[in-house]
DNA sequence: AGCCATTATGCAACTAGTTGCACAGCAACG
DNA sequence: CGTTGCTGTGCAACTAGTTGCATAATGGCT
C-alpha cells in the first residue's frame, strides 16, 4: 500500500497530471515502484477525495485539458507519518531464479531456449544500466553542487546502478553455469 | 502468475505437503518468490484439480495426517512450456527507495527516524547474508561434486549472496548520504 | 481522406495476494 | 493440568494490481 506514497513523493518533487505521473512511473520513479496509468488514476481519485491532493484544471491549446495535482498539507503529513513507520519486508518475485532452478527438469533444447532468454534479459539490463549512466551524466553534471532532494535522488540512482552492475555479473555467472551443464 | 511454477520446481526437487512447502517458502524458495500458506493451499488445490499434481494421503503417528504432493506429467509439461516463455518484466517495489527520496520532505527528526530504520534494515540484511553463507557451507560443502540440480541451486544462491553484498554496500552509502545532509 | 501516434482521462471485470480467523492433535514445559 | 508451540489444513473477506476496453482532440504522414 505504498503507491500513494510514491505518488506523494513524485508530486512533491514536481506537481503534474495523471498522465505525466504515468510517464514518470515509466521512467524514473517506476524503476523502484511500478504502476499503470489506470492504477494511478484510481489512486489519485482516492487521494483527492481524502484531501491529500488538490487539483487544478489546466486548459491547453491543441490538447485535451488536464488536471494538475499538488500535494496538500494532509498529504505531506501522511507521507511524513509513513516515513517514520518500519520498512515492510519486501515481497520478492524473481521469476528468473525460479526458471533457472526449473532448468534441472527440462531437456537440452529447453535449456538452450533458457540460455537465449537469459541473454535477451541480460541485454535489456545492460541497456538499462546505460540509461542510468546517461541519466546520471545529464541530471547530475556537477556532483559538488546538489541540493538535498538531488542528493537523495542521486543516492537512489547509485543504488539502481549498483544493482544493474551486480545483476550483469551474476547473469554472466548464470550463463557460464547453464552452458557448462 | 508464477506461484504455480515455483511450486512445481519445489515439488520436483522434493515432493511434500502444503505445510512443508510453506516452510520452504519461508526459507529457500521464498527468497525469490514469497507466498503465505493460505495462498499455497489454494493454488495446490487448483493445480491438483488441473491434474498438475497428485496427492498421497500419509497417516502419521503423533501428528495430523498430511497430503504429500508430487508433480504429474501434465505438471512437468506445464513447467517446461513456461520455461520457454519470455521472462516477464518484473514489478519492482522498492519501498526503501521511495522513503529515501521522501526524506527531502520531512524534518530533521523524521530523517533521524529514517536513519534508524535504514540501520535496522541493514542489520536484517547482514544477518540474511550470513544465513546464505552458512547455508552455502552446509548444503554445498564440495563444490567439485554437484549434480545438475545442485549446480543450478548454487548459482541462484550465489545471486542471493551477490545481491545482499551489493545491498549492504549501498545501504552504507545511503547512511553516509543521510547523515551528511 | 484515412490512419496512426500522442496527450489525456477513466470504467469494468478479473486475478493475485493479504489478513484474519478457525479447527484439531500432540508434545514439551512448568 | 493448563499453557504454549508445532504440525497440518483450510475458508472468507478484503485489497491491490492487471487487462481489456472506451472516449476525445489534435497533428502528422501517406
Amino acid at each position: 500500500m505504498a503507491l500513494e506514497h510514491a505518488i506523494l513523493v513524485s508530486l512533491l518533487e514536481q506537481p503534474g497530471s495523471g498522465y505525466e505521473l504515468a510517464r514518470r512511473f515509466e521512467r524514473s520513479i517506476g524503476r523502484f515502484w511500478t504502476a499503470t496509468h489506470q492504477q494511478i488514476y484510481r489512486v489519485l481519485k482516492r487521494m483527492e477525495a481524502d484531501g491529500w491532493l488538490v487539483a487544478e484544471e489546466i486548459g491547453q491549446d491543441g490538447r485535451p485539458d488536464k488536471r494538475s495535482f499538488s500535494v496538500a498539507g494532509d498529504g505531506q503529513a501522511a507521507l511524513v507519518e509513513w516515513l517514520r513507520a518500519p520498512v515492510q519486508p519486501e515481497a520478492v518475485r524473481h521469476e528468473l531464479a525460479v526458471k533457472i532452478r526449473g532448468a534441472a527438469f527440462t531437456d537440452d533444447a529447453g535449456r538452450a531456449a533458457l540460455i537465449g532468454e537469459v541473454e535477451r534479459y541480460r541485454a535489456e539490463h545492460e541497456s538499462l544500466l546505460h540509461t542510468y549512466l546517461n541519466g546520471e551524466k545529464r541530471d547530475f553534471p556537477d556532483l559538488e553542487r546538489l541540493d538535498v532532494g538531488e542528493r537523495l535522488q542521486h543516492v537512489v540512482l547509485r543504488g539502481g546502478i549498483a544493482y544493474e552492475r551486480m545483476l550483469l555479473d551474476w547473469l554472466d555467472d548464470v550463463l557460464d553455469t547453464l552452458r557448462a551443464l
